[in-house]
DNA sequence: CAGATTTCAGACTCTTTTGTCCAAAATAAG
DNA sequence: CTTATTTTGGACAAAAGAGTCTGAAATCTG
C-alpha cells in the first residue's frame, strides 16, 4: 500500500515531531533509534526537504526539522510527497484518465473507500500522531516506543523486548 | 495498491464472468482481446486455477472457466489469492503483529478505511462487476469496453479510439 | 585555520516485480 | 496415429524498488 520509503519517511517525520524538544534532529539519531538504514533515510528525507516539508541543516548541531508547525503538515502531504497522490486519485484497475465517465466495474464502491481515505489523510496532522506515539502501548516502529524512550524503566504492554 | 498480476487477474476473471456464453475461453483470447501480455497473463491465470478459483482444460476447445459461479466468487478472494490478504490485514506502518495492543499512531483511523475495504470486497460479487462490464460507458482496460465487443458500431463515449 | 560532524549528491549492488520465451504434457479433430 | 491447439512449468531478461557506500560541501568547535 505505502512504499518502504513512505512508511520510514512518515516514522521519522512523527519521531522528529514527537521530539520538539531538539531543534535539529540528526539523521543518524533517527536512524539507529527507528533502526532504518541511515543512508536509506537520508534520501527520504532528502526528498521531503526538497519538497519543503522540512528543514536541514550541515555541520554539528545539525539534522533535520519540521519545516511548518506540527499541526500544519498531515499524512496526506508527506505521502503525496514521497509516493505521490496517485493512490489518492487511483484505484482497482488504475486505468488512465479514471472517472464517473469511463468507470472500471467496481468504480461506485472504491470511490467510497478513496474518498474516505483522501479525507482521513488531509485531517490527519502531524500533530495529532506525534501525540498518540507519546502514549504508553503505541510504537512507531517494530520495536520502537516513545514512552519508552522517555522513561526507559516502562516496561513493554506485552514483555516482547527487552 | 493492487500489483500488476493482481489488476490483470480481476480484468480476465471479469473477462471470463461476462464472456458466459463459451464454456472454456482461450487465454490467448483474453490477452489479446484486454491487451495483456500472453505469456505473463497465464502464470496469473496458473495461480488462479491452482487457488481453486478457476478450472482449466488444455487442447483445442479448452481455456479457462470459472470454478464456481459468479456470484459467489468475491474481489476479496480474487486479490487474496493473487496478492494475499495482507492488503486486508495491514495498512500504514504494517509492523508486525498489529493490533489494538501495540497500535502505530494512525491506527484507529487506518482501520476504518481497512474495515470498509474489506466489507467491500467481501460484497463484491464477480457477477456484479460483469454485470457492470456490460454497461455503455463502463470499460475492463484502457481500451476494452465489453459492450462495444458485443455491438462493434457503438461509439465509445468520448470518441478517444476506433 | 584545522578537525570533526553532518547533510548532499551520485554511483553502485541486491531483491522483487514485471515481462518474455521455449519445450513438454494434454486434448480434440481429421 | 498424426497434427494442431492449448495449458503447464520453468528458465531467462528487463525494470523498478530497496539498500549500501563513497566523496564533496557546509558548518561548528577549538
Ligand atoms: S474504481 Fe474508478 S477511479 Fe478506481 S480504477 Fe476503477 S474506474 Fe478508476
Ligand atoms: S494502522 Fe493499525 S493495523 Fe495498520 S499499521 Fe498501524 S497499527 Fe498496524
Amino acid at each position: 500500500m505505502l512504499s518502504k520509503s513512505c512508511i520510514y519517511g512518515i516514522q521519522a517525520t512523527i519521531y522528529v515531531a514527537a521530539n520538539a524538544s531538539q531543534e535539529f534532529v540528526p539523521i543518524s539519531q533517527i536512524a539507529s533509534e527507528l533502526k532504518i538504514s541511515f543512508h536509506f533515510l537520508t534520501k527520504v528525507l532528502q526528498q521531503l526537504t526538497q519538497e519543503g516539508l522540512m528543514n536541514s541543516y550541515r555541520g554539528p548541531k545539525g539534522g533535520v526539522a519540521l519545516a511548518k508547525p506540527a499541526t500544519e503538515i498531515t499524512l496526506y502531504d508527506l505521502i503525496g510527497a514521497i509516493d505521490g497522490t496517485s493512490i489518492f486519485t487511483e484505484c482497482m484497475l488504475g486505468l488512465p484518465g479514471c472517472g464517473i465517465a469511463e468507470p472500471c466495474p467496481a468504480h461506485e464502491h472504491w470511490t467510497k473507500i478513496r474518498n474516505e481515505l483522501t479525507v482521513i489523510a488531509r485531517r490527519l496532522t502531524l500533530e495529532t500522531m506525534a501525540k498518540k506515539a507519546g502514549e504508553l502501548n503505541v510504537r512507531l516502529t517494530d520495536e520502537f516506543r516513545y514512552a519508552q524512550r522517555l522513561f526507559p524503566s516502562i516496561k513493554p504492554i506485552n514483555g516482547a523486548q527487552a
